[in-house]
DNA sequence: CTACTCACG
DNA sequence: ACGTACGTGAGTAGT
């Protein structure tokens, strides 16, 4: 049996941990820990699944290493670390050091340079090596006994990739080393390797395929065919060779190392157990306490109860608690049970049977809420309908507090918020449940069920305290307070009232809509000389890029790019093309918009869609089931379908937006006098840009030039890219580069904050908005070039967009308060980001525009006014 | 289940 | 980890 050594990239594996784990994790001295706790999960798991003898964690040292001598503008991989992760290596390596873990660092050598070195060393040795790191480029060293081992997070769970040297062949097509000479000539922007400008990633392969060796390829570039290739690398041979340098793994690096202490020994000591414990991390705190044989881990209890006596002592119990959890199960509208957490060991799940009724249940839960103490609950929108309750001082959601914490999870479940904020990992509702109702599983697998209502209801109790300190201490307690948990009763309210909708009107503009698709249909056919199904991009591409030979403008990765801004560009004076974007539309507004609602009628004639408060990474609200925030209004056919939606009998619809919300909190934000003074003068904010930024009297700006104007402001909220504006305004970059230099010399404020917003994202790991919601930007700290820049467009985004969303949310808690306090009948009913649209009892319609005028010039306080448009009709397309 | 397309702010 | 504007959700095809 062959011995193995385990070779770990520590940086590398730590940046991993770092984003792939909830990012507000502290321990009580206010240490961050995530990432400590994430990678020591990634080696507990490596260990456990390879058993290997020996093992090493390389480190980087902070010192000009050989690639910086060679090439000045080399990097680095390892720029822009966030603090709050940089404080982490060394609780790393006292951890290490605690488990008796060899660590390996060599100053002027990158942690890469460390595992080339020490692999081969130990390959020569006769040992099996598994070279554990975040990085591709890694897979250089992969051979036949070497394998390379990629963490990679995917939706929350990790999954590794392995790679011995066939596996890089099969997948890559290249051999181990052969990629250096790829990298070489490709380049690569996560290790600032330059490659051979000119030359691509497909080029890079297909020469390193054919030829097999850079030399190679210079022996015989006189041949390469294209020509353009042929002449980048003529141009570019000393880039070729330095990049060969830069990219190639040293594997001979003066390291010292001793097998011997590399050999593992006891890694659960009572040392380590210390560190576990003063880092709170307490899910591994179990197996170190198993290493220590200190004591046994506890297995939970959770009762379950369906008489009216047990259940009655619980709710006694409960009432005096300090803090409990509630997890209501209902289905259809009815009540099957409740658990109910107030303690480590009071767990409870109890089911609605006999004397134990619905009604009885819910009535005990709205007490208890009403209890004047805090309760924690999952999905409180959701319980809403059975608690029956108002705005509750001491009532809480914690997901969405946890959705505050990190924006960017996919889902706040319980077993998500266990594994983050308890370390413990509990099976989920899918593990215990499967993809059964919860009616069939009662009946079937009642332990299963216990289990996870009890978790739900233990997590909300148990993860609640520190829920509520992680949001202190990341400044986000009055967002969540003040904002958030009373928004979950405005977004209830709407969704409890919903919109009317014309059935009738709406089965009638689809039958027109579906007149016309048949008479699309026939002539599309009939111009390209064929039946195929026009719904197909890959069919439409091969009927209009090789049957018709017209030009394709783009491709995707499976085909010919047939979107409507290439068609448009492509062929607007074709027949062909212009009856295919004709056809789209209306099959578009058929199914999604015509057919698609209809279903979600209800018995009232209205539509209850859903708002959802945790989806969006920048704080905004999300609509599903139907998506009411996406209605056509754009063109004129489409925005016909407004139509239908009407105000019920009495009442009137009263629409009011925000002018250029977003704009004017950049004019804020940035604190740039002239946009301020510009936003104070002029209601048309895109014709004063014009006016300033191309020095135009205002009145002569023409509509050109708005328009210009008018790009330019959304590419600034957008998080400028002079690619992105040379597409939106079809112009060339250099022309786009023009436009944002004369915007930024106009209004330089403006530059100095975006920026600002890009070096603090950097630095921090995350940017905030004006109310002090956070969205994590992971990518800033990405190697990768692309990603890299497109988290400098969120860093500038995220804020606007963000800040935007808590002004909005403000101002739906204030209106909504107002209508029911003063005891109208008018109801908020909708809302889409910038605008809110009121159902108005038609005797309340001057009180309604002024609330909410009011509540919305109100919800902030910014160095420019919010101007907000209202307009009045009796269905949704009259209000504009 | 993913890719593409397109509706909105 | 996308050959880029930011943020969403839904329907259809095709694996």
């Amino acid at each position: 049996m062959r011995e193995k050594i385990v070779l770990i990239d520590g940086h590398s594996i730590l940046n991993r941990a770092y984003y792939g784990v909830n990012m507000g994790m502290t321990n009580f001295e206010g240490l961050h820990t995530n990432a400590v706790y994430g990678f020591l999960n990634i080696l507990l798991k490596i260990i456990d699944e390879e058993q290997p003898q020996y093992i090493t964690v390389a480190f980087d040292v902070k010192a000009p290493t050989f690639r910086h001598e060679m090439y000045e503008a080399y990097k680095g991989t390892r720029k822009g670390m966030p603090e709050e992760l940089h404080e982490q290596v060394p609780l790393t390596k006292d951890v290490l050091k605690a488990m008796g873990i060899q660590v390996a660092e060599l100053p002027g050598y990158e942690a890469d340079d460390i595992l080339g070195t020490l692999s081969a060393r130990c390959e020569k040795e006769g040992l099996d090596v598994v070279v554990v790191s975040g990085d591709r480029d890694m897979l250089q060293l992969a051979s036949g006994r070497i394998k390379i081992r990629i963490p990679k997070t995917k939706g929350g769970t990790t999954a590794v990739e392995d790679y011995l040297e066939k596996d890089v062949m099969e997948k890559l097509g290249v051999t181990p080393s052969e990629f250096v000479d790829v990298k070489a000539l490709m380049g690569d922007s996560s290790d600032n390797i330059p490659g051979v400008p000119g030359i691509g990633e497909k080029t890079a392969f297909a020469l390193i395929q054919k030829y097999h060796s850079l030399e190679a390829v210079y022996a015989d570039v006189d041949n390469v065919k294209p020509a353009r290739a042929q002449k980048a690398l003529a141009a570019g041979r000393e880039m070729a060779e330095l990049s060969q340098t830069l990219a190639r793994i040293d594997r001979e690096c003066p390291v010292e190392f001793s097998l011997e202490q590399a050999r593992i020994g006891k890694l659960f000591t009572p040392e380590a157990y210390e560190i576990m414990k003063r880092l709170e991390l307490r899910s591994l705190l179990k197996r170190f306490e198993a290493g220590c044989q200190t004591q046994n881990s506890v297995e939970r209890t959770f009762l379950y109860l369906d008489d009216l006596e047990g259940a009655e002592l619980a709710f006694e119990k409960a009432m005096e608690a300090e803090r409990i959890g509630i997890q209501l199960v209902a289905e259809d509208g009815e009540l099957l049970g409740l658990s109910l957490a107030f303690g480590e060991e009071d767990v409870y799940f109890l089911e609605a049977s006999g004397f134990l009724t619905g009604e009885y249940l819910t009535g005990k839960a709205r007490q208890l809420c009403l209890r004047g103490k805090d309760t924690w609950m999952l999905d409180l929108k959701e319980a809403l309908p059975y608690l029956d309750i108002e705005e509750t001082e001491g009532v809480y959601d914690a997901g969405v507090a946890g959705y505050l914490l990190n924006p960017l999870k996919s889902a706040y479940v319980y077993d998500d918020l266990a594994r983050e904020y308890l370390e413990l990992t509990v099976p989920s509702r899918t593990d215990l449940l499967g993809k059964v109702s919860f009616r069939s599983a009662l009946q079937d697998k009642k332990e299963s069920c216990i289990t996870c209502f009890c978790y739900s209801a233990y997590t909300a109790m148990a993860s609640g305290e520190i829920l509520l300190r992680k949001l202190r201490e990341t400044g986000m307690e009055p967002l969540f307070r003040e904002i958030e948990m009373p928004l979950i009763y405005s977004l209830y309210h709407m969704e409890k009232e919903g919109i009317q909708v014309e059935k009738e009107a709406l089965r009638v503009y689809g039958e027109t809509l579906q007149v016309q698709i048949e008479r699309l249909e026939i002539e599309i056919y009939e111009l390209s000389g064929e039946t195929f199904n026009i719904n197909s991009p890959k069919q439409l591409g091969v009927i209009l890029f090789e049957k018709l030979k017209l030009p394709y403008g783009k491709k995707t990765k499976t085909g010919y790019s047939t979107s409507a801004d290439i068609l448009e560009k492509l062929a607007p004076e074709q027949p062909l093309v212009a009856k295919i974007l004709e056809y789209r539309q209306l099959t578009k507004l058929k199914s999604t918009y015509a057919d698609g609602l209809a279903v979600y009628i209800g018995e009232d004639g209205r539509i209850h869609g859903k708002f959802n408060q945790t989806i969006t990474a920048t704080g905004r609200i999300s609509s599903t089931e139907p998506n009411l925030q996406n209605i056509p209004v754009r063109m004129a056919l489409g925005r016909e379908i407004r139509k239908v939606f009407v105000p019920k009998e009495g009442y009137v619809f009263v629409d009011a937006d925000y002018s250029q919300i977003e704009l004017r909190i950049l004019a804020h934000m940035s604190g740039d006098s002239r946009l301020i003074e510009a936003y104070h003068q002029a209601e048309d904010i895109h014709r004063m840009t014009a006016s300033q930024v191309f020095h135009v009297p205002f009145d002569e700006v023409t509509p050109l030039q708005r328009g210009n104007a008018k790009a330019v402001n959304f590419g600034i909220v957008y998080g400028i890219s002079a690619f992105g504006l040379s597409e939106g305004l079809s112009i060339t970059r250099q022309e786009a580069l023009d436009y944002i230099k004369q915007y930024f010399e106009t209004y330089p404020g403006v530059k100095i904050f975006l920026d600002g917003l890009v070096d603090s994202g950097k630095e921090k790991g995350y940017v905030t908005t004006l109310f002090g919601r956070r969205r994590p930007v992971p990518e800033l700290s990405s190697s990768n070039f692309m990603q890299r820049n497109f988290g400098e467009r969120v860093a500038m985004n995220s804020p606007i967009q963000g800040t935007a969303a808590d002004i909005m949310k403000i101002a739906m808690i204030g209106v909504d308060r107002r209508l029911r306090r003063e005891k109208l009948r008018s109801r908020l009913i909708l809302q889409i980001h910038d605008e809110l649209l009121v159902e108005a009892a038609e005797d309340e319609v001057e009180q309604v525009k002024r609330i909410l005028k009011e509540e919305m010039d109100g919800a902030a306080e910014l160095s420019v006014p919010l101007e907000v448009d209202l307009n009045t009709g009796y269905s949704w397309f009259e209000t504009k």
